[in-house]
DNA sequence: CATGAATGAGGGTTCATTCAT
DNA sequence: CATGAATGAACCCTCATTCAT
């Protein structure tokens, strides 16, 4: 009878473990960017609907929760950038639209993320990340190749740059912030449009550098 | 008046006392900015080589302690855009210098320290905000008076941008990071620089304005 | 009997439902005996192959489980009573040899096992301690009638005292134990053997006895 | 002025929080004996009557506590093996006397208290150590000389089954065992008084050689 | 006024037990 | 009947804040 047995999935993921798992994930991004990154976990466990231990049961170390939030923010920032270039014509507007989108994105958020004793070179982040890299560098030397972006920058400069002027301020405090954040990124990107203006101190960060001194590329 | 007991003044503010806050307050704002705004009081204590129960003589809560170390970091930043305006001929110069002086006054320590449930409203943040609102604000008038900044933002946007951009990254992780920030500060000022090169969504950000808001200006 | 369905008898003990309590039980002696009486169930449910639910199936609360493991391992030890009475010929040679017996068997983990709200008056449990309690009290007064043995002790001393001296010593800290608990027990029963050298205070602990006060006989 | 300074102690030990610091070990033997090693730190601290968080300030690690415990209970048990060398001309009634006060001051509690990862090798339990070693060891030797103690055991093999025939049971549950403890004691003894009436298995357990392999001493 | 000690309210985590597939 | 997932109570520990010397 081979090739008839039966397609009995060794464990099917049930249905239900699997929206908890994702309502936990979703609640904890929520939380993150709300909130910053001290949450207490009790607190993301109730606001998700499900007890504690079932979160612990999904991310045994609060890091594994904070890596996934991390990993999927990253993998949707890398679908802009992927987006930007392949959608936009001019070059240097490709940058300026991945910039906006990122920055609604919350990729200001996950900077707090990476706290304290976060596993910054777990394999399943290097791998996301270089996607990003990957997509991000592609951006910025085309817009640099096509002489409308200051050579002097780097595709780390950019992330640095966004991810910072993007973080969340403390506590819910300044809801009104968002306003101001699209002024602030293009200015930023004024300053990034060639012919540049003033000369830079230091040289290029690249993000494969950053990776290297410490991780906190995005 | 020898052979006359000294007139012991209702408050004289003992010499080793008056000592004692000062360690306290170098202390917190050195650990603030070094480890973060979740250092335990005991450590600052420690630190500042006084017993806990001093600390809390002098900052009753928490609160009042983080606010005396915003109060004076504040003081020295406006000491720089008032420096900055008297010592430095070309008015978008200044901004420049005082801008790069602000990240070295460590300017973007002081939002994390804003945290929780911070009274942004105090009397005495207020009186310390408002000059440094008008130091800043005859800063940035000058460089736009002069045709040397583009109009089309205000003195908030520039204490915020610099602020976040100047954030210290989580833990202390990337200590590489302060190489690179006086890049993006550079590239922001380019940004800033008239002529205006793109247009700016929403109004520019007065610190008045922000201010009645939140409370989040520096 | 092709074609006609098998005749479904009411309770059939199912062959692997058979197997995987037998799996169970063995693997809850073998945790409690290697790492004492606090293994999470969890693990004793992983080691022995089967869901943490089937466990509970089987023995709804940890009681039961407990209890389980000591019916066993008191019915082993029975067991070697009875050996012992019908292998030896001398009276006390068979009390020398159960002693070991009982050791090797493990006796002394059964104390810790009997900790917190375990119910020790369980009908099963009295039932099997029954026949512990005719089997021992046999080999004792075999032996006292022989007068090998000293008359002022009871089989309850016996039990007791061998069950402590063989309990297992914290953590896995001490496996070099292991060698000497043969020794102390050959002391132990030097003192028991007749003629007895000092005066015993108190009177004889009969196994009866000591279920009677506390259940703490094995 | 010389030779006049005050004598400020550096901190004078306050006195109510040394008596709360001996309040705490007091309930943890206490503890510690009636219902095993594992209570709740909690509700040692109930019963101590303080907060937990002193408790804490007392002894920074769970092992901290039970050391100090250990270390009381071990110099107490150093004294009666003194006081019994001194005070009992025949030196195996020196053993007998020693072995019964050994009991009463509970010996058999330290057993469960050297759990877990307690670190058996810390300076002080070794310091500790070593008296008591040479204490029993003086103890054992005078009689063995004498030719009143068989030769054949060390001081090793006294003080282990010494410590499991007075171990605690389970729970609370046999508060009756008291009773018997010292009859089993007795019937030991009687098996160590010389001449030996059988050959032991391996060699003689000396106090040193158990601290070397494992620590489980006394 | 200065100090070390004390306090109790959480947060993180584990585990016996119950539930849904 | 078997399973993995879910639950909540309880423990350990930290820290802002208060108290006694």
């Amino acid at each position: 009878m081979a090739g008839v047995a039966p397609v009995r999935r060794v464990s099917r993921p049930r249905a239900d473990a699997v929206r908890n798992r994702e309502r936990i994930v979703t609640a904890a991004r929520e939380m993150f960017v709300e909130s910053g990154a001290q949450v207490p976990l009790d607190e993301i466990a109730r606001r998700a609907g499900v007890g504690n231990a079932t979160l612990y049961r999904n991310f045994p170390e609060r890091d594994d929760l904070v890596r996934e939030v991390v990993l999927s923010l990253t993998a949707r920032i890398t679908e802009r950038a992927v987006e930007a270039t392949e959608q936009e014509s001019d070059p240097f507007e490709a940058v300026r639209r991945f910039t906006h989108a990122a920055a609604d994105e919350r990729v200001g958020a996950l900077c707090p993320m990476l706290d304290g004793d976060f596993d910054k070179n777990h394999p399943d982040l290097l791998a996301e990340r270089s996607r990003l890299e990957e997509a991000v560098q592609e951006l910025v030397e085309r817009a640099q190749t096509a002489g409308r972006m200051r050579a002097d920058v780097g595709a780390g400069d950019l992330m640095i740059a966004v991810s910072q002027l993007t973080r969340p301020l403390p506590g819910t405090a300044c809801p009104s912030m968002d306003r101001f954040v699209h002024r602030h990124l293009q200015v930023l990107l004024d300053g990034l449009e060639a012919p540049a203006r003033s000369e830079l101190p230091g040289s290029a960060a690249t993000l494969e550098g950053l990776r290297r001194e410490s991780g906190c590329t995005s």
